[in-house]
DNA sequence: GCTTTTAGATACACTCTGTATGTAACGTAA
DNA sequence: TTACGTTACATACAGAGTGTATCTAAAAGC
């Protein structure tokens, strides 16, 4: 359709048209699912803030859980490379587990964020796709730092300690983004670490 | 409506008519919801499994969710009760908190209830009134623990000391629940409880 | 230019939700 | 024990949302 001034579409590539597409929408979902929640978050509403029409949803997603699945990785991935851009410089495993910790917490400041893939995706994707989601993205370091700290742990110690942490560290980020204060939570967290690692 | 044999329907009172009603959807709702998930479990499937119409759910419930909100605060009055139990005996704050974690990984092993209230309910009922369902059933003998071990720690701190290590022992149940060896898991956790009361 | 492929819009069949309204069972007191 | 009020439950209905199937348009490749 040509807009009132007779002005031609602009031509694009398909490449630019579905990026475009796809990121309106996924913007669109992030403000709803947001504020209004997954579940009272309609197609029509969705696809009416992004400007298009379902049709185009679902070409692009296999379906709204779909849509909130490319959400959720694009978020994990800004914390993943906000970490690591962080941690970039620092050698010492330790000291990249403290700079790390101050790195997923100015990640997860960023609103909305800790409810899509701290509250919202558990259940949406389900525990483990979850999990997985913000594993690689933050918590190696954290296991990292973990082992330099204790060389004889075991294996599968290493792991439930470093997932137990990891919960510690995400029910302090959702705490923080519904208001609580951060400095507690952050003397809590290192006081168990450090107290694992003594 | 009579049954074919002509017998008489049991006469009964109104509270045990509403009671076994309210029991019935509640338990079909604790076996679907467990089993295909809360979205997924439509309505007229609900009541089929409970063998009542419609009607009665709307009836006893404002709606799905509040059907979804009395099984989780019925799961979490059974936890509670449990660990009660298993503590009414133990006089010593510290001794009371290894009793009652012990206690807690057996009240959450019974199948579905750490779905019910660790995985499903913070984003159906919101975080908030998640945490507040779980909260008074066992997150204050670890608090009254940690008080007891370190008593010059500010309050604020005792509080997110509390709320981290109330995560941990949520996600531990999560992954024990979910498969994952207990002894790793509650190694980890006695760790962390150890060195911060340290 | 013509054909194939990809993007996106429209139309449809279906299911589910919540509500409104009707009926049956129970409680109570004359 | 019957008549009335109330509580429990069933049926019927209107609306909205979901996913799919189908059709059109735009770009890519030859």
């Amino acid at each position: 359709m040509r807009d009132s001034k007779g002005t031609a579409p602009a031509r694009r590539t398909q490449a630019e048209r579905r990026a475009e597409t796809r990121a309106a929408l996924i913007s669109a979902a992030r403000e709803l699912f947001v504020s209004k929640g997954f579940a009272e978050t309609g197609t029509p509403a969705l696809v009416g803030k992004a400007g298009v029409t379902r049709g185009a949803l679902y070409h692009h997603f296999e379906d709204k859980t779909d849509l909130f699945r490319a959400l959720a990785i694009k978020e994990a991935k800004a914390i993943g490379e906000f970490i690591d851009e962080a941690t970039r410089e620092v050698n010492d495993p330790e000291q990249a587990m403290i700079v790390g910790t101050n790195a997923y917490f100015d990640a997860m400041a960023v609103p909305g964020r800790a409810k899509i893939l701290l509250s919202d995706a558990p259940s949406i994707l389900g525990f483990s796709e979850a999990v997985a989601l913000t594993k690689p993205e933050g918590s190696e370091e954290l296991k990292d730092g973990l082992r330099s700290a204790m060389p004889n742990i075991a294996e599968a110690d290493l792991n439930a300690l470093t997932n137990v942490l990891s919960a510690a560290f995400d029910r302090a980020a959702l705490e923080i983004s519904e208001g609580a204060e951060r400095t507690p939570y952050v003397n809590a967290l290192f006081t168990l670490i450090g107290k694992a690692m003594a």
